[in-house]
DNA sequence: CGCATGGTTCGGCCTCCATCGAAGTATTCT
DNA sequence: AGAATACTTCGATGGAGGCCGAACCATGCG
């Protein structure tokens, strides 16, 4: 019997099923009511309440009140991607739906975690700006390299803005099992491809689909 | 109410205590038997065993049948790096009891395993016996070579008295992942390790604590 | 063969907690 | 001010699951 952080209780609060599809609802980036987050889970009010204030009290979630609303969010990066890494064992060992279903193929190729671009795509992307010396990967950490400021400042992100996050960081991906690109670059990265409308997001959903243009754009970009 | 990989199946299996403590036991990468787990985790034989299926059904665990014992081990990286990122956020949520303990660093040299020796140095061991020519690998199998009756009758081991189990047998060691001496031997050596007071067993636990002279004594007769 | 030991299964107890309706607080609209 | 909306708290209920002792299998030992 050994002792170390709560892991327990952490995990038993991500264990319940209303309050594990108000996560999963809040890993697409965007803050949401109480109410929304009750239809989320299929649960009254009442209990969504109880349930989200038991997320505040672990910690996992932050709250803006605005006005008559309050509008939850997950807490951070690193609980997201906690919730992407319990994503990815479900996903290996559950029972593997016999239909993968048009949305799961979308979400493989690019969707939106918490604030940046997971996927495929992203994968693919973190790959060729480490190739082309743009990132430094050093061990599991990430590094701006020697031409990144003016390279990302020539397609319009600054990655000097907010320096409060770590700039790069790496995000496990559920799908493809490597690393994509998080930090505060991530996070540019994916408002500039909203931005630009090279994207739009699917409703509902984390999924992100390219138009064809827009993928074009973006290969261009990022992975040319 | 969206559907997707069962995140909450998964979380709700680690949101246990007694789970949790058998989750992080194993997290030392040693697999360990029901017992072991269910000391580790605090809670009677049955229960432990209750918890030790769910968490197989839910695929984070894998085992291993040797003889009588059943080793109990994760089911891969990918699981141990869900246990990483909950514990990273509850470390970072809820401050912080932390102690190494000097018991880990000494499980990893010298441990027992069953009724033999475990660890780095019973893995040296092994190498060093199959190196002089003493012992030979053949494919998975470890048999006598030419010169081990009388190499270890000259040390007070009769590799000959216990018939009924194989004599030598090689056992997977978890700390190091490469194999280590069990059968009859390893047993017989182990006995001769503790009978000389070249170690001593510490206290509840499977660590095996060499003296300084015992330790000298032992590498000059298995390793020199 | 019979005994000892590691492990699992079974049955019953008991606690915890998710759930909802109803009532209570806060904020905005008119 | 009064009504409507967003949300929380309270109280009661019911079901899920953790827990252990005892009995039950399996393997190894003499």
């Amino acid at each position: 019997m050994r002792e170390g952080p709560d892991i327990a209780r952490i995990a038993s609060l991500v264990g319940d099923p209303a309050r594990a599809n108000m996560l999963n609802a809040l890993m697409g980036g965007t803050a949401l009511t109480a109410s929304e987050l009750a239809l989320e889970a299929g649960v009254s009010l009442p209990t969504a309440s109880s349930h989200l204030s038991k997320l505040m009290e672990g910690g996992l979630l932050t709250v803006a009140s605005q006005g008559r609303h309050r509008y939850y969010g997950l807490a951070g990066p690193q609980v997201a991607g906690m919730i992407e890494a319990i994503t990815g064992v479900a996903e290996a060992v559950g029972p593997k739906r016999v239909r993968p279903g048009p949305r799961d193929g979308a979400m493989r190729i690019a969707r939106v975690c918490y604030d940046h671009l997971a996927g495929e795509q992203a994968v693919a992307m973190l790959d060729r700006l480490v190739d082309k010396n743009i990132l430094v990967r050093d061990d599991k950490e990430i590094r701006l390299g020697p031409s990144a400021a003016s390279h990302f400042a020539a397609i319009g992100i600054d990655v000097y803005t907010k320096p409060r996050r770590p700039v790069c960081r790496a995000c496990l991906d559920w799908s493809v099992r490597r690393s994509h690109l998080a930090g505060t670059l991530g996070a540019a990265i994916l408002d500039k491809i909203l931005a630009e409308k090279w994207a739009r997001r699917e409703k509902d959903s984390r999924a992100v689909i390219f138009s064809p243009p827009g993928k074009q754009a973006f290969e261009r970009v990022f992975l040319g």
